[in-house]
Formats: C-alpha cells, structure tokens, sequence
RNA sequence: GGGGGGAUGCCCGAGUGGUUAAAGGGGACGGGCUGUAAACCCGUUGGCUCUGCCUACGCAGGUUCGAAUCCUGCUCCCCCCA
C-alpha cells in the first residue's frame, strides 16, 4: 500500500466528526513512526455495546496501518464516574464490580482490536497518586475552563449540583493521555471538551500535544436517545444471535443508514426495500460477533417467531407442579420471573397461549394433563415448555 | 454561621385532611394494525392464597373517626446571604 500522509489522514478521519486540529493528523502521519493511539474506556457496566464499537472499530483501522493502540482501562476513573453527557450525577459502582467489568471489557474489545498491536494499560497505575501529585495537575486548569464544558454550564446555570470530583474527571482523563504519552486520542463528540483538555495538560507536562478525533454517537435501538446500557436500548456484543438479530430488527427504519455508515463495510442503498436492508444489517453483525452459521439461524429464528408467529424451536423447560390442577398465575410466576399479579394482568390481557393458542383469561386453573409437555407463550417472544417433574417416573 | 425550599409509584411530575393504589406525561409490557420497524389505536403498569386482603407518598413517632396531606424529631438534597 502506498499511501501518501495526506491520503492516509484522509481515510482516517472518514466518518469522524472532528479531527482536530486541523491537519496535526496528516502531519503526525508524515513523521513516519507508529503513533499511539489512545482509547479510555470506563468498566461502569459489564457489557460492550455496538456503540463503543464505532470507536473500536476506528482503532482497527489506525491498527491496520501500522498504528499502536493503548487502550484504557478506567479502572480508577470510573470510581468517579464521568460526567460527560449527564445531566445529573453518576451512581457510584462499587470496586469490585469494576474489577469485574474491566475483564470482560478486555476480551469483548479484542472482537474488534489486533491483540498484537494493542497495549491494555489500567489507570489505576498511575491515577492512585499521591496527593501533591494530584495539587500539580489541578493547578493546570481553572474551574471556569472546566465549566466551559457544554454539560456542565447547563448543570451550573439550571443550579444542579456539581460535585467537585467531578470537576476533576476530565482532569483525570488528560492525565491518562500524559501517562501514556499518547499521539493520538479517539473518543465520541461527547468527549470532545476532556480530548482537547488533553493537550493543553499534556504540554503542561512537557509533551508534544495529542491530536483527536471525535467519533459520532451511535442511535440506541431506539433511533431517539444515544445507545447506551442504562437506557436499555443496547445491543450487547455477547448477546445472544437471536437476542441480536431481534433487536436489531427493531431499529427503527430511518435509523438504518446510520447504523450502516458506523457499523458495516457496505454503503447503504436507499433503494433497497427496507425490510431486506434491516435484515442484511442484523445478518452480518451478528455474523460478525457470532459466525455466519449462527446468523443464519437468528434469522431463522426470527422469521418462525415473527413472521410466521411460530414458535422456536429450542425452548427451554420448566418443571410442572405437582397436582391435578395448576394454577396459572403462580405458574407463569415462577417460569417467566414476572409476579403473578402480572400474570393475572397477561391473562387478562390476551398475552398468553397455550401451544399457540390464546387462553381465556377466565380460566386461572388448568388440568395439569394439559400443560404437560405443552408450550406456553407470553408475548411474542418468551416461551416456556412445562413438563412434568421426573420423580413421577 | 443565618435564612428559605424540597424528598411522591421504573423515571419525571400533580396532589396540602375523606371514593387516592394516588392526576398527567415518559418508559415498559399486552392486544390491534403491519413486509421488520416506526407511526397510529386500545389496554395494563405495588404485591398476594385476588369479586377480597395487605403494603405504599424520605425515616421514626404523634394528632384525628380518617393523613401523602397537620404536628414533633431525624436523615439526605437544593438555593440564597455570610
């Protein structure tokens, strides 16, 4: 491949909102050498998202050419919790649990990331400073720089409180990308004001800037909000093919072409009838997290359950009371997690089959011959096969 | 240090003594519609051994026939002045 520093800078920043400053990139590029290119991510919840994976997948790229990526662990920084985005303060995770998350964060990233030419640094390792360490770098800035910051002056001005911890966040973010001596730092638009914090606290330091590029957030399955676990319209990378598939399915049409543009290789096409494009898309990431084979299969499973309003055909089994009559509130109960009011209410509801077909909500008690090694369905997408436990025989 | 305001169901938010399990909205869930969705329409949304019972409006007490609503104490939060 022979790219020119011009050329190579202009693929990189394909899809980026901002990379700034203008040109630093391509000048960086012309310098020859691998550059660092730096990646935080706080372990607040277990679970990668297609969402981290437009950013992920940014890194892939500066990886395939010849790029090192340091990718951050915030194990520290997630104890103060950023306040990007927010409009209220974090909840604070307990330790452990970071502990934990920060695992599953470093396998889950390696789906996207050249294990090779990546470094995976915690910055607890240079974060747990001591406290003259810590006056240093908060000397660096002043508390009307921090409130420049977009989601801070909205908190200041409607007189939300602010703590001072986080204050300090983006402080601790920059202090990263001097830890870590990084050329370059990738995060999403909401990042932009700690990415540029950066360099000014790196030069502070005596170090040669960061340049940045910002990445667009990426739609929840929502198509409103931005795609995020606390907001429960994710799409984790370990899910499930089926969960996947059926979630992906649900992304709402004109959001599509967003998806398509962060998270695939292929251009959308607008004149393909949208239900085939939706399904190109959920075949190919789940593919991607899961292998073809398994794709094909969500898909089929898909298909059963919402096209054919079938049934799958892997359902998982739960023992049936003993007794000649059940009880279907405490039953549906103790199967599907609900609580047996909110079985009533399903009931009631229409929202419950019995092998397909829709019971009565009249009749709470069943004959136990009838249920066993029948299938009941809530919705159109939780089932339950019942069968009688095994002490009988 | 002084003064003021607030804490309501998953979330936001009304309600200031009596059909109040608590308006309204959001979300979620169920049904309908549909080429997946979205939009739209209808319904549900504390629990239970469910035509009734129990628990609930920051926590603990008190007044009252009766309190989320009044009183006392406590905890937490916000604002203003210093």
């Amino acid at each position: 491949m022979t790219e020119t520093p011009a050329s190579e800078a202009q693929f990189l920043r394909r899809n980026a909102v901002d990379a700034l400053p203008e040109g630093a990139l391509e000048r960086q590029l012309a310098e020859g050498r691998p550059l660092r290119i730096k990646l935080g991510i706080d372990p607040t919840t277990a679970d990668i998202h297609l969402g981290h994976t437009v950013v992920l997948r940014k890194l892939r790229e500066f990886q395939e050419r010849g790029h090192h990526v340091v990718l951050i662990i915030g194990d520290y920084t997630a104890r103060v919790g950023d306040p990007s985005g927010r409009s209220s303060t974090r909840p604070q995770v307990d330790p452990r649990e970071i502990d934990a998350n920060a695992e599953t964060y470093v396998s889950q990233a390696f789906k996207a990331l050249d294990e090779s030419r990546t470094e995976v640094r915690r910055n607890s390792e240079w974060l747990d400073m001591p406290m003259e360490e810590l006056f240093r770098l908060a000397r660096l800035a002043t508390v009307a720089q921090i409130l420049e910051r977009d989601d801070f002056s909205k908190r200041w001005s409607a007189r939300e409180p602010i703590s001072i911890l986080e204050l300090l966040y983006p402080l601790l973010q920059a202090y990263d990308s001097v830890a870590v001596r990084a050329d370059v730092e990738l995060g999403g638009t909401d990042q932009k004001f700690n990415l540029l914090l950066g360099r000014d606290i790196q030069q502070a330091y005596g170090q040669k800037p960061q340049s940045i590029l910002t990445m667009p957030i990426l739609p929840g399955i929502d198509g409103v909000q931005k795609m995020s676990k606390s907001l429960g319209n994710y799409v984790g990378v370990t899910e499930p093919p089926e969960e996947q598939f059926g979630k992906l399915m649900r992304v709402p049409d004109a959001t599509m072409p967003v998806y398509y543009e962060l998270l695939l290789d292929e251009p959308f096409d607008p004149a393909r009838p949208a239900v085939e494009s939706k399904r190109a898309l959920a075949r190919s990431l789940v593919a991607r997290y899961h292998g073809e084979e398994a794709a094909r299969a969500a898909e089929a499973h898909f298909d059963r359950l919402h096209v054919e309003r079938g049934m799958p055909d892997e359902i998982d089994e739960a023992p049936l009371p003993a007794g000649e009559t059940v009880h279907l509130p405490a039953l549906i109960a103790s199967a599907f997690g609900v609580s047996s009011s909110e079985a009533r209410r399903l009931l009631a509801q229409g929202g419950v089959r019995l092998d397909g077909e829709r019971l009565d909500g009249a009749d709470l008690d069943l004959p136990a011959d009838r249920l066993d090694g029948a299938v009941l369905q809530i919705g159109k997408r939780r089932f339950k096969r019942f069968r009688r436990s095994a002490d009988v025989s």
